[in-house]
RNA sequence: GGAGGGUUGGCAGAGUGGUCUAAUGCGCCGCACUCGAAACGCGGUUGGGAGCAAUCCCUCACAGGUUCAAAUCCUGUACCCUCCGCCA
């Protein structure tokens, strides 16, 4: 969401973003009913402090005819009020429903484009592994080594449910265990095991909601599943004052993550790439409001989950994402895409993107600046290890006979075993 | 699942229709005192909104309702606590 003050000050510069990120809103249709909104509101504070006023003096009174009069005239005044407040109870609706539809405003270095076709390559790193053989998909490797149950896991679980089993289990678990440790040498990241079942407010808080509900599982009692930690990250610290002394606030959080995957359907139904629950490391940081430190911050997650790449030697390449393919809060966005050897192409492992104040308006998460001023603080999001880079691991350290390789610093994980082979 | 109790400012906690502009205490900030400090004393201390300003409006979990008037009465919702039942 952001500020109507700053909307009214700058609409052009709002009616552009929207008109870059391709979302359709009109900021004039939004300022007219606002012009009504504000309107009323000093209409009915106008009454209010007559009612007051007058409320003081029938107290005080004590001629009974006068205060009869006085009574009556109140009764008249609540009556127009009543009205007023009605019609601004319909206006206030529709302006809310306008404002979280606003969408946050592009940065400049985000380049025109459409869809995800026109985001634009800025790094990569890392070698394309060449084989002298006919490189196979992470779903034979897998279920050869017996590492990996699809049949089971559609029987248990049906479509896109899977098992990992024995060394796919375990070389998961190697992952997770070395990302923690990453982040435990780093020192300043506080870890957070969350939860996946959310209420509604979190996800209208970080921009889920409340466009995109059909993207996200639902409960009978109206909670949903997070498809990623951001959410509960985010909703930890709502409606809370933050001291600016803590301030930045890095999070990383492990939770299991719930995607409906409702569009996609026919997309990616071999193997394990897309899937409808998996397990993800999510870094969160919660900065003070300037774009100077959300560019710094962005930069730094961005910097930590490429050097878990790296330290897992999976050649990626990051791509900056184009203004339409942006979600609704988000300034910036970068994708990490890693080598996919069976798809010969790059796949999304991740993405790290930040907000200003997009999604801490919405969430009231705020400090009090130096100036004592109240501030929303900016927050951002990336993620740092998804349930892919695992398929990624497989494919590019497979060797012709389908075994594979486990990277050197998830040996330690593995009881310092470094090959997995048919037994 | 059942029964009961609760939710008030940074914290504790009083208030059960009108002077609540929310007592009191603690904490915090300032002033005074002091060589300095503690204690004492004095003053301040929720957040948001409208307006050029004076000023005004809202805010006692949230949403409705009753009333000229609601922290206070009624209804619903959320959360917390206690006990019973069930359960890892």
């Amino acid at each position: 969401m952001l500020d109507i003050k700053f909307i009214r000050d700058n609409k052009d510069l709002v009616q552009m973003g929207a008109k870059k990120k391709h979302i359709d809103f009109d900021v004039e249709e939004l300022l007219k009913v606002d012009d009504k909104r504000r309107e009323l509101i000093s209409e009915i504070e106008k009454k209010r402090a007559e009612q007051n006023e007058t409320s003081d003096k029938i107290v005080r009174i004590s001629d009974p005819v006068e205060k009869s009069e006085m009574i009556s005239k109140m009764q008249a005044l609540k009556s127009e009020l009543q009205k007023e407040e009605e019609e601004l109870k319909t206006v206030m609706h529709d302006w809310q429903s306008l404002m979280v539809r606003v969408p946050n405003i592009p940065d400049m270095s985000v380049p025109e484009g459409n869809s995800d076709e026109d985001n634009k390559e800025i790094s990569t790193w890392g070698e394309i592994p060449k084989f002298d053989f006919t490189p196979k998909s992470h779903m034979e490797l897998m279920e050869n080594l017996n590492m990996l149950s699809l049949e089971r896991g559609t029987k248990v679980a049906g479509f896109r449910g899977y098992f990992l089993t024995g060394d796919g289990a375990r070389l998961q678990f190697a992952l997770w265990q070395f990302v923690n440790d990453y982040f435990l040498k780093k020192g300043d990241w506080f870890p957070m095991i969350v939860p996946s079942l959310v209420r509604r407010e979190a996800f209208m808080g970080t921009g889920y909601l409340p466009q995109g509900e059909e993207d996200l599982f639902k409960t009978q009692d109206g909670e949903f599943l997070s498809g990623t930690a951001e959410v509960s990250l985010m909703g930890y610290h709502m409606d809370e004052i933050l001291d600016k002394k803590d301030l930045p606030k890095k999070f990383i959080g492990f939770s299991p993550a719930f995607r409906r995957e409702i569009g996609a359907h026919g997309k990616d139904t071999k193997g394990i790439l897309r899937v409808h629950e998996f397990y993800k490391f999510e870094q969160v940081v919660l900065c003070e409001a300037s774009h100077t430190e959300s560019v710094k911050f962005h930069e730094e997650i961005q910097a930590n989950t490429e050097g878990i790449m790296q330290a897992l030697g999976l050649p990626y390449h990051v791509v900056i994402n184009c203004a339409g393919d942006l979600g609704l809060g988000q300034v910036k966005k970068y994708d990490i895409e890693a080598w996919l050897p069976s798809e010969n192409k790059y796949r999304e492992t991740g993405s790290a993107s930040y907000f200003h104040d997009f999604q801490t308006r919405r969430l009231n998460i705020r400090y009090r600046d130096d100036d004592g001023k109240m501030k929303f603080v900016h927050s951002l999001n990336n993620t740092a290890l998804s349930g892919r880079p695992l398929i990624m691991i497989v494919e590019n350290y497979q060797n012709a006979d389908g075994s594979i390789r486990i990277p050197d610093v998830l040996q330690q994980y593995m009881n310092g075993q470094k090959i997995i082979s048919k037994k």
